[in-house]
DNA sequence: GTACTAACTGACTAGTCAGTCAGTTTGGAA
DNA sequence: TTCCAAACTGACTGACTAGTCAGTTAGTAC
């Protein structure tokens, strides 16, 4: 048995539970059953319950972020638009494969604490900014290639794509439509708004 | 003084505090404090918690309805693509001037309480409908007009274009970027995603 | 005035929750 | 084995909350 595994336990029970009922939802108590401990032992890992919540948005950060460096370590693009749908495509996987992680950026605590606590604002600050980063880099790139339109502002087109596809999750699991038909359709769209077309 | 003051000025106040502090993080003792009533009041016009904020979430859809059926009752367009584009405006513009209405509609408590409760799930049905159906309208006149790509599924695609106005109303009110720059460049995108290139 | 009802209220209850603390268990070093 | 610190725990507390209820007030019809 690894040495911190009640700890990690506790991380990935709370991550769940944040996400899918958010922070007030949550009891210390509900965590530690899920776990399979005493109420009390988080306390001597976590100092407050903001405290478990602000560590779990660190998991969260190092996760997308790595999630993000594996994948363009290992895809090969043939234009600057090919690697922009393609980073699209990818977020969308992501936020499916790691659902957790997007419910928790959007639940409103997540940004009410960034008010409030530094540490919480830079994780959020350093998510996005992978995010939107990535975006922008593709933009940069296919607009030096001629794939994308040149009168594009990349910044702002960029936090307008992420806009766009965290509207698209967000409408997904509102559960009144199917989203998922989507997903082919909002690669269509994002190629029609920024291609190059001559 | 109007005779039923109070329960409006309830309903009033229970909208501002469930739309920026949450259903759970609102209690009923402060919205009373609010209304400047006794704790007790509010349970005699509103059975439980919940059924005030079904009733909170019914003055909503009433409002949206009733903003966007004068909007069109009043402007004219010139074409499909032209009434689309001032759709997606008045979206944005009444999501500034009517702030606690849209904030209500991305709380996560909505959409939870819509899994169990019918009423509350038509509620929003009729405003998700009120606003995809407008847009739709839009993209169909556009494509009768020539104004607007033919290739376009209608249905689908103000779908996409929902998700990218709630969007960017989201990364507004997320603090960490100044989105209302970007609504200029959200009606230029839109267009550029969805106008008959020839 | 009287009678009646709708609107309203203060005091209360039963339950929940984050966080504390004094004490026990566990694992490894000497 | 002995010792020690880190990990862990059960029992508790004070603060808060949705909802109840018996009773009071305000408005209206006669």
């Amino acid at each position: 048995m690894p040495k911190r595994s009640k700890k990690s336990t506790i991380l990935s029970m709370a991550t769940l539970l944040f996400a899918t009922k958010g922070f007030t939802n949550t009891s210390m108590t509900e965590v530690a059953s899920m776990a399979d401990i005493a109420g009390a032992t988080i306390f001597y890992h976590f100092k407050t319950k903001e405290d478990l919540f602000v560590s779990v948005l660190e998991s969260v950060k190092t996760g997308i972020v790595k999630e993000f460096s594996l994948y363009f370590q290992e895809e090969q693009f043939t234009s600057g638009l090919e690697m922009l749908l393609g980073a699209v495509a990818y977020h969308l996987h992501l936020a499916t494969a790691n659902r957790e992680w997007f419910l928790l950026l959007r639940r409103h605590y997540t940004y009410e604490l960034a008010v409030v606590n530094p540490i919480c604002r830079k994780y959020l600050e350093d998510i996005y900014t992978c995010l939107v980063d990535i975006f922008e880099k593709a933009l940069d790139l296919g607009q030096q290639d001629g794939s994308i339109n040149q009168d594009l502002s990349t910044r702002k087109t960029a936090l307008i794509i992420l806009a766009m596809v965290d509207g698209i999750i967000q409408l997904e699991s509102n559960n009144l439509y199917n989203a998922g038909a989507l997903y082919g359709e909002l690669i269509v769209s994002c190629r029609r708004m920024v291609e190059n077309k001559q």
